[in-house]
DNA sequence: TTGAAAGCGCTAACAA
DNA sequence: TTGTTAGCGCTTTCAA
């Protein structure tokens, strides 16, 4: 079980340890006889790095940390699986947490990540309050912030367009011909959620429309949430021809409370949602969406973490991607009487 | 930038730093005052013990390696939900790979993992092949396989009973009235489909039902590969009353093919699925399928991981969970006017 | 081109 | 109860 060491190679080999490091290294100061030699025994002998020793004379890991609230949700498992796959691609691991969206589990896991000498974390916030909640730890590793905006923080961050997305979905819509249309799931404490809601207001005026709002009052978003709230919005008058949900997972709950009130998409009602999910496109549900470029998120998010790394330089980025509409079949055009 | 070191508390505390060390490990062989000033020192210098550091010495990184086909697919991302949770509620941190289903980035992360000196590996093989490819380095690393039924195999692994589970849900399209029951997906080097059935097989054996197959000549399970067979099935002549798709992803795309066929499910044909990915739960999806438990698969993968880790003894085990019928209503009875 | 030796931050055996 | 010291496996100066 004992693994092999340089030491165990050198000794084969007879030479000095340091000569094996320099030939496994790729170091010039070496003769090629030699260095053949060696790596010849390193395979005969089945020899393997010990990348925690070299860690720790090169004071890095090259190991990521990757803290989500949860990868059992659709759009972070993507996004996992795309980060691991461009980390790697770059010499790094993941070394992925859950914060189960609870702040003083989320400061644990930095403090953990930093123990454990992660050479930096991405990190999708539990909420609008994880930046100064985490702030102090800041300065003692590069981070970058995951899909939540934080607008004016001087840290570095990826996230969507998200008034962009929404004023899109509006525009949508509208050109579809409906011109009464409810943004469903507006929620306060969140400035994803926020910078939606501001996107819907702006095309709203722009577009000379009345803005209508659905609000949630629950602490997150769900499918469960998003059911409750639309039995609830079902019970009442209808003053709308389409609904605006400001995630996809709020956009299933009102499937769901739509087929359970006989109400039928898109045929009486419109549905457009938000993030794309991996469930929008399932058949059955084929939800029309405003979509967050997942694997681009990823990408840059990598990147922007390596650049900082890399340069040592105490500035930070702010990298907003465009999000684009994913038409599929919860939206129909809306033909009106007037 | 520079992290405060046991040295930095053992100049600012005047002890020498094996103290330090004793203080922090909570050795008994130190005073009660000592201990505090230091505990204290560490607080307001900010130390963080370097995990890396103490690693080298422990010989244990606690550090767990898991290596998935892709953690985006849904049921993986639940075990690796649970799995990290698990893990750290014993002590340990997830580092996470994504093979891609080939044996060779399969291999290739193995090694990677020797390299990082995590204390074991948990792994969803690529395929059945996996096994033998990573053989070599099986004995270098306590490993235990997940979700793949490797039989006779002397390695660890956890998976659900495919056999049962298969037996489970023709008995239950039985109790509802089927007498013709397809087994859609029969996919040849898989022993978890080999398993489903030959369960199958069993079951329509004792119950004196006529076995029907519609086999899967497409290299793995997907929505999209399920639609595309399905389509061919609904071409021909119906002579079933109930589908048992051998995975929930293969009954997704039966979904999508009977809606375009206007075939309807469950009035015009019962559909049962394997697996109880999150998907299924979905409104308008709502498939009766059988359930893997994967919050229990993960919690028995990391236990005996850390029982292989921590008794050094050389041996294996086999643990089968029993898979559960979720009922919901993609399955009718079925009035046989016979 | 090679070897000797220091040191990364920590634990633990041994001495005091 | 505390200090001294060796050593984990590696990289990297500095000498030879």
């Amino acid at each position: 079980m004992k693994n092999v060491t340089i030491k165990d190679i050198a000794k084969a080999a007879n030479v000095s340890y340091s000569t094996v490091s320099r030939a496994l290294s790729g170091s010039p100061e070496i003769s090629d006889e030699t260095r053949k030699r060696i790596l010849q025994l390193c395979k005969e002998m089945n020899y393997t790095a010990n990348t925690v020793a070299r860690a720790m004379v090169m004071k890095s890991t090259k190991l990521l940390g990757l803290i989500l609230t949860g990868v059992n949700n659709p759009f972070m498992s993507e996004l996992a699986y795309h980060i691991d796959r461009q980390a790697r691609a770059r010499g790094y691991n993941i070394v992925l947490c859950n914060s189960s969206r609870n702040l003083d589990q989320e400061r644990e896991l930095f403090e953990l990540m930093i123990g454990r000498q992660v050479d930096g974390v991405m990190i999708f916030p539990a909420g609008p309050e994880s930046y100064e909640s985490l702030r102090p730890y800041l300065s003692h590793i590069p981070t970058v912030f995951i899909g939540e905006n934080l607008r004016e923080v001087p840290e570095s961050y990826v996230s969507v367009d998200n008034y962009r997305g929404a004023y899109i979905g509006v525009e949508y819509l509208y050109d579809l011909g409906h011109r009464d249309i409810l943004y469903f799931g507006r929620r306060r404490g969140s400035t994803t959620h926020q910078l939606r809601a501001e996107g819907y207001a702006a095309a709203c005026k722009d577009l000379d429309l009345t803005p209508r709002y659905c609000n949630n009052a629950f602490p997150a978003t769900s499918i469960k949430y998003g059911y409750q709230l639309a039995k609830q919005l079902f019970a009442q008058e209808k003053n709308y021809t389409a609904i605006f949900a400001a995630t996809d997972t709020n956009a299933l709950g009102i499937m769901q409370a739509a087929e359970e009130t006989g109400l039928r998409i898109p045929e009486d009602v419109s549905l457009l949602g938000f993030d794309n999910i991996r469930d929008s496109g399932l058949p059955r549900i084929n939800l029309t969406t405003v979509e967050q470029p997942k694997k681009m998120m990823a990408s840059v998010a990598v990147d922007s973490l390596l650049d900082k790394i890399q340069s040592e330089l105490a500035g930070y980025s702010h990298r907003i991607l465009l999000p684009t509409l994913v038409e599929r079949s919860s939206c129909a055009p809306l033909n009106r009487e007037d």
